[in-house]
DNA sequence: CGTTTGCTTGAAGGTTCTCAACAGAGGTGG
DNA sequence: CCACCTCTGTTGAGAACCTTCAAGCAAACG
């Protein structure tokens, strides 16, 4: 069971004009569909794959959300990134064949698998889908850039609500709301992920919502004003 | 003469053999010569790029060093990485044509620069090229994912000494002494990137020297033991 | 129904930042 | 040639921020 797979469908995929089907005509997109599978939906803080882990594949998130994480020399994890439906995973390991982070599911979640020994082939043989794909790489690139923005040197009542934000951004852009949504993680992710400790995460969240910037419900957030919201950073 | 370009040799340059030009034959670098050109040396402090530019290229640094930046919506700036020789800089305008950072050279320094425009063809009449290219983009992300962890969580003491290690590495990487080096950027620089004042910077180097683990004279860095500073962390 | 997990809140303590003064190097101009 | 200025780096003291340690609560789970 652990390896079935389903039929692939990118030309009725809610997700493929901002995946990699985008920009292809149908013929494309039926030869792009044949190296594409599916494995198995994954369960709630199971693995895609393990830091040092032999790379067949990159992986594009179809539903629900990941984080990866890295460990350092010392055996401490950092939260490098979370991913959202839509996002391509496991770039780095186009250097060595090998994972140099681990992904896990934050909930149940689904991907689509593009095996490495095709992807690039068929990437010489359609211009669009080797331009597409550069275009996605571009764009994990300018996020890091972002990110970069989002975490540097800013105390941690601005690190939150920036990180807010981010998601705000994102679930908009795919097509959900962008002041209401539920956070996939708990408290000591996105602390891991911001570099403070979970309780001044949950302070600041507290602290926001004192402010009457946002509701808070467990991981219901409810943002009341964007602009408010920006402007108090 | 701002313009004016320079013959470009790959096949007798030092880097080529970590650059583009890795794996690939006699004519085909040829081929891959004629799409590259060189600008004019960079000055101290003079940008390669700035934020928002439009992107005809991408630049791999032949000598010297750089820093890229970006600017937060409140326009505070972040390093967010430096760059030596070998390395390629620009990947995130593949997403839109425009560079969502600015690249500053800290000394004298210049760069090869590549068309988008010819290295996307080029690299589909090449497969060399196109797998070489995707592995450079994979060590970017793979570099990444170490300075995740080099900037994740850490006290000042054990980021300053992760940063003198990485930096060992890389240059140990590019065939120059991982022990001896010296440093192209000021200490605010070191502070922006790694996320601290640039007074703690100053200080956690001067511990560092009173333990007997490195010897710093301003820009000059002598680790003593290479061994004995990773253990410090 | 007890245990575990996630989250919140409080108090104390430590780390880092800010403000400030100072010193040396390098460049400029009189 | 020297005075002057700027830039860079060091060092100190106090304040601010964040972390750690701790306790308590609610919901989820077996």
């Amino acid at each position: 069971m652990e390896s079935k797979t389903h039929q692939v469908e990118c030309h009725n995929c809610r997700l493929a004009n901002g995946c990699l089907a985008k920009g292809l005509d149908g013929d494309e997109i039926k030869q792009l569909e044949t190296i594409i599978s599916h494995k198995r939906p994954l369960k709630p803080s199971e693995f895609l794959y393990r830091q040092d882990d032999q790379a067949q594949s990159l992986f594009v998130v179809k539903s629900g959300s990941f984080r990866s994480t890295v460990l350092d020399a010392e055996g401490i994890e950092h939260t490098v990134d979370f991913h959202l439906p839509g996002e391509l995973i496991g770039l780095e390991a186009l250097q060595k064949g090998l994972f140099r982070g681990s992904v896990e599911a934050l909930e149940t979640a689904s991907v689509c698998e593009l095996p490495l020994a095709q992807l690039s082939p068929l990437s010489s043989k359609i211009p669009g889908l080797q331009s597409q794909l550069l275009h996605i790489i571009g764009s994990q690139f300018a996020a890091q850039h972002d990110r970069a923005a989002l975490l540097g040197n800013h105390p941690a009542s601005e690190k939150t609500a920036r990180f807010l934000l981010m998601l705000s951004h994102r679930y908009s852009n795919l097509g959900y709301s962008s002041t209401e949504f539920n956070l996939s993680m708990p408290r000591y992710h996105i602390a891991s992920f911001l570099c403070l400790s979970l309780e001044t995460v949950s302070r600041q969240l507290g602290r926001l919502k004192e402010k009457g910037l946002i509701s808070v419900q467990k991981r219901g957030i409810h943002i009341n004003s964007l602009e408010s919201l920006k402007s108090s950073i």
